[in-house]
DNA sequence: TATAATCCGACAATTCCTATCGGAAATATA
DNA sequence: TATATTTCCGATAGGAATTGTCGGATTATA
């Protein structure tokens, strides 16, 4: 329906490569863009993001890295996103208002509580996915792939 | 979560004209322009992507306009939002394609399932959301302001 | 100290959304 | 038929958001 930036799908893979090797110490963000054909300093704004939001926690100097906060069973992809969206995304800054008229104020009333059903219908969706869920999909996608190279 | 464009709130507020007057013949865009403050040349084109996607039907020449094709109860906003996303917004065209890696394709398809139950998840509010609906949220909120101005 | 890595702000490039424009085609009315 | 009206359609300008790059500051390791 409303498209996901390019960004979000970075930070899912830019985590799901921190999950795959929980526990192993810190990742650099270097290697991870490498891995995940991301662009290396734009993988770092994310990344920054993601700490600013909780989700990684940050090594600084050499030897440093990226780690996830929690274990990958506990990093549903609602928080990445949430992450991405700067916290307080909260409710139509005052300067978003001063553009519409009255009339589209009103507007934005009326449809508010459908907009909050559909978000809130999203949010349930992302919070009941996380980095486990996205590993053990991808394992199996690999094993019913595997057997069809050795046909 | 992901931000509404504008073009589906004219949209929705142009139909929803449209539905305030059902069965009054057709309404020329410029006055629903005029009345919802909507870009007159753009809602035109939204108007006509509402119709390519049959959600309106249009009279050319002197005295045309446009006229819902069903009534306010039939027309939900999922209808609308598709009408205005171009209904082969389908899958991933081939030009699409070429920019991204392989690596981007496995990565997509093991978010797609993700994907795919949010969408459905949006679907599904905004099929239970008519123009009716909003109509009748409507009244109900002018209701409980207009004893405000009495006082 | 030298090296390695994140951090941070600025900004360039690109794409998408919003909006405008000119004129063609169709229709009603006189 | 002539005229006015209105939708139709393509092109494109303007602006905002997204995507991506860069230089250097800061922090840590060795």
């Amino acid at each position: 329906m409303f498209k996901i930036p390019l960004k979000v799908r970075y930070a899912i893979f830019a985590t799901l490569d921190l999950a795959l090797r929980y526990g192993e110490g810190p990742i650099k963000a270097k290697i991870i863009a490498h891995r995940q054909s991301i662009p290396t300093r734009f993988l770092e704004q994310i990344l920054h993001a993601l700490k600013q939001g909780g989700v990684v926690e940050s090594l600084r100097g050499a030897q440093g890295g990226y780690v996830l906060r929690s274990p990958p069973s506990q990093v549903s992809l609602i928080s990445i996103v949430e992450a991405l969206n700067g916290s307080t995304e909260s409710n139509v800054p005052d300067a978003e208002m001063n553009g519409h008229s009255l009339r589209h104020l009103q507007q934005e009333s009326l449809l508010s509580t459908t907009w909050e059903r559909v978000r809130q219908a999203e949010r349930e969706v992302l919070q009941s996915v996380t980095l486990e869920t996205l590993i053990e999909q991808h394992r199996q996608i690999e094993q019913t792939r595997a057997p069809m190279y050795h046909i």
